[in-house]
DNA sequence: TTGCATGAATTAAGCGCTTTCATCCTACGG
DNA sequence: CCGTAGGATGAAAGCGCTTAATTCATGCAA
């Protein structure tokens, strides 16, 4: 079904077909409802492919994302998807499971695809990948790595902040016993949150006592690391994991190794997606606001439609501590 | 970047780039390590957008689902990615949120792009869809709706029956009171679900009570729902949730009640996402092979790479029960 | 009536690629 | 040494659409 067999049946030219159906320019209302009668009939749908080279521009934003099964990434997805539907976008979205080569590879598939824009919510990152992309012209928004240029916005959380939250409050209910789980080990954002743990710890010198351990993403990997972290004979009183959804499979390995929670271990997580909140006990977390990150990241790739934040800044973002039940006071030692 | 630019830098001419790219057709080795390092050097990507125009075929398959949030939704797709991957393909997600209006606008979105094929695993309809999808000429796989046509493959999964086996499994743990969690009255594949458990249950008639509540899809409307079922007085001495998601909420109210699980109220799920076992207690669930799905989906739009099944076929799963701990026996009237 | 804005519709030139068909070598048998 | 098969290249015709530039009406002032 194409243009040219529209215009035949509405008897015009396969121009003017396109200008109703983008609904630009100058035409008869008489002509106009000819035409999408005929549309109608024929149930025809415009070719994208034919339209974006065409046109040289696409209504398509991307989205990389680490690991779309963490809600967090999703979370964030939905918010940006949700601004690009309003404004008659689309978003697609790839998944590169912390794996720098697979990040490139999507990239260039992105590329190909001639975006108005991509946002890139990934942990890890390859250096050439970045002058890359720099050189080109596509509109970019990076969460969490990359610098910014003209072409490309930041958005960045304070994680530090947040760990230094957590880690305060817990010291302030007395635990002296600290552990953290991390997870894919080399991935500079990742490692930040560790350092920052590391840091917070060190100020607490002499008066504390902390391990780390790490596996992959997930409740599988949080409950992996957590069987290593215990193995080596330390017995922390909180464990502080670097998101909520590796918290949930530490949660269950601490119980089957008989602790309670919170009444022996307390254990912390990070991003307040919303499954912290129905699991049990629920998480004592730290809220990002994905929403918002969504909503930032439409505003830096299509400036003239999102709300404020003109392309090539940086843009922060606070993380705030969300206290629940799966925290409490130290057991007496 | 264009071909063009490639060709001009080899010294040769874009038909001959566009052989190297696609890699068919004779070509001088010599040649063709000149043009790949033209390539290298300028960093070309060829725009799919041309390339599908040109060649009128695409390599991108298009997936529909209902609620990617929901853990099932997103292991089908991740099955489906990952078998498409491994041919080339690419696969465009889109999501309906259970409106029949949406998953019209998907549908039509996805026409546009010329797919190679779409599966289409939603548990709305809307009728007229399914005529246009027969007319069309897309290989198309749906989940749960549908029937098979010249074009069109079908995967079914026995739902009933696994409903089924949960009730009697709760049966014979002495359950007489019993009710049905599920969500998004009105449709189809969904009331299949409620109508085999009523069905089951007056298989009991006499002998058991029971009740049903709905609210929407996650932990959210699945604690939704418990509240309304609980305020109505009715004391069930097991819950039966249409998935494994809501679930996860209904145990968190059913807590909140002071109930204990399964102590007091057995819970069951379906589905067996990965995280009913990240639940508190593990959630006894009924299995539905996901990944297998995906591979099945995978198989139908692509017959000749995907092993097995020829199109326009009709594929039935079978569903398993999984007993984990948050179910036992009634308690005691 | 003629002329000229102005609005409505058409013509035609690409967008960047694939693919057929024609062309050009090169090497080999006669 | 020539003819020619066949591999290696190039030229050119679209794919279905957008968008100038252009033509064609129409109405209104002069």
């Amino acid at each position: 079904m194409r243009l040219e067999e529209v215009a035949k049946r509405a008897k015009v030219s396969i121009a003017t077909v396109s200008r109703v159906v983008n609904n630009v320019g100058p035409v008869k209302n008489s002509t106009r409802s000819r035409v999408e009668k005929a549309i109608r009939e024929l149930k025809y749908h415009p070719n994208i492919h034919a339209r974006t080279l065409a046109g040289g521009k696409s209504k398509t934003l991307g989205m990389i994302v680490s690991n779309l099964e963490n809600p967090f990434f999703l979370d964030i997805f939905r918010a940006l998807e949700s601004d690009a539907h309003r404004h008659g976008y689309e978003v697609l979205v790839a998944n590169t499971d912390y794996k720098a080569r697979q990040l490139v590879s999507c990239v260039h598939l992105m590329m190909g695809r001639r975006l108005a824009g991509l946002a890139v919510v990934v942990s890890e990152m390859e250096p050439t990948l970045i002058q890359e992309l720099t050189e080109s012209n596509l509109p970019i928004v990076f969460y969490d790595v990359g610098t910014p240029a003209r072409n490309i916005s930041n958005i960045k959380v304070k994680y530090e902040k947040g760990i230094q939250k957590v880690v305060e409050y817990l010291h302030t209910l007395g635990h002296r016993r600290m552990a953290f789980i991390g997870h894919h080990v080399g991935l500079d954002p990742l490692m930040d949150r560790k350092r920052s743990f590391l840091e917070t710890m060190k100020g607490y010198a002499g008066e504390v006592e902390y391990a780390t351990a790490a596996d992959r993403d997930g409740p599988a990997g949080g409950q992996q690391a957590t069987r290593q972290l215990l193995a080596t004979g330390f017995k922390p009183t909180a464990i502080i994991c670097v998101n909520d959804y590796m918290a949930l499979g530490v949660m269950k390995e601490v119980r089957e190794h008989g602790y309670s929670i919170p009444g022996d271990v307390s254990v912390t997580g990070y991003d307040n997606i919303s499954l912290s909140e129905f699991a049990h006990p629920p998480l004592t977390t730290v809220n990002i606001p994905r929403e918002k990150i969504g909503h930032l990241a439409f505003a830096a790739l299509v400036p003239e439609l999102g709300d404020g934040h003109a392309r090539g800044s940086e843009i922060l973002v606070e993380p705030e501590l969300v206290i629940r039940e799966s925290t409490g006071r130290a057991r007496a030692v």
